[in-house]
DNA sequence: GTCGGAATAT
DNA sequence: GATATTCCGA
């Protein structure tokens, strides 16, 4: 096997979303919490509205109150500076995309949690979180392998619809040839290339923190976007037929102009507890 | 103490 | 079922 371009890293960068998607979303800065412990609504430009950027440790003195929906099940009052939670990181294709490009990047023996998180350079984001999605990552890695070892990372090309209904997210991004063969030990190779684009720098700083809420603002954006429109026949296998048990019923007339999602944006990163999180099939983005 | 990975919990 | 949190070994 030596198709590998010499220069196949240097095209990676490109297929990211970087500036046009992460950019140009003006969110309010104030964090759900701040939101939650005052009983902000955000009223106004309900288009607009941004969810809640990941909160940064700062001060948050006196949060008292928040939702105490079910948080409140044990420290409920004694525990002040011990209840920030970040919300729930829904891993959207876009991110996924990314996820799966670093590891790509990075080859299947370094593709650590912590490099990986490094490499994605997506704020907000913690080495568990991706130490936790890469642990399922493995598993559908591992599935695939087993059931088509002749297949190319093509895609799921010779995959069993199992695959498309359970993994649909990961099903949204192709797996790189590397990763489904790892390679005997002795084949490897790797590049001494290390971006560490660890956002350190301030001014950056507030855009960065914009980026992961920001994309998954536009994920659910497009999503209701893509709604009515069929996709072309790709995944024609109906996969309107389940979605996650919970609030989000549509039924089987889902409306050109779905009614206000105010409560959209909130379940898309939803706390602990109050878990609405509406997962959704993958974009035909890629 | 940090990190990675699997197990377990929500 | 997806993601988070915990546990334990390197």
């Amino acid at each position: 096997m030596k198709e590998e371009e010499p220069n196949w890293f240097s095209r990676w960068e490109e297929e990211l979303p970087s500036l046009d998607e992460l950019m140009p979303l003006s969110q309010t800065l104030i964090t759900p919490d701040l939101a939650f412990a005052f009983d902000i609504r955000i009223p106004n430009t309900p288009q607009d509205v941004q969810p809640p950027p990941p909160p940064p440790p700062s001060s948050q003195p006196h949060s008292t109150e928040f939702d105490s929906t079910e948080l409140g099940s044990a420290t409920a009052g004694d525990e002040p500076a011990r209840a920030l939670k970040r919300p729930r990181l829904v891993w959207t294709p876009q991110l996924h995309k990314r996820f799966v490009d670093a590891v790509a990047h990075l080859g299947i023996k370094n593709a650590v949690p912590k490099t990986i998180m490094q490499l994605m350079s997506v704020d907000g984001l913690t080495r568990e979180n991706v130490a936790s999605h890469l642990q399922k990552y493995r598993l559908y890695l591992k599935r695939m392998q087993g059931l088509s070892t002749g297949n190319g990372g093509g895609g799921a090309a010779g995959l069993s619809p199992t695959d498309a209904a359970t993994d649909r997210l990961f099903a949204s991004s192709p797996v790189p040839r590397q990763l489904l063969f790892p390679g005997p030990p002795g084949s490897d190779h790797f590049l001494p290339f290390v971006p560490v684009a660890t956002l350190q720098h301030h001014h950056h700083q507030q855009m960065a923190a914009a980026s992961l809420a920001a994309q998954q603002q536009q994920f659910h954006q497009r999503q209701m976007g893509h709604f009515v429109s069929p996709p072309g026949g790709q995944f024609d296998h109906g996969f309107f037929s389940r979605r996650a048990s919970g609030v989000n019923r549509m039924g089987s007339a889902m409306p050109a102009q779905p009614p206000a999602y105010v409560e959209d944006l909130e379940s898309a990163i939803a706390g602990g507890g109050g878990r609405k999180v509406l997962t959704l099939f993958p974009t035909g983005d890629d």
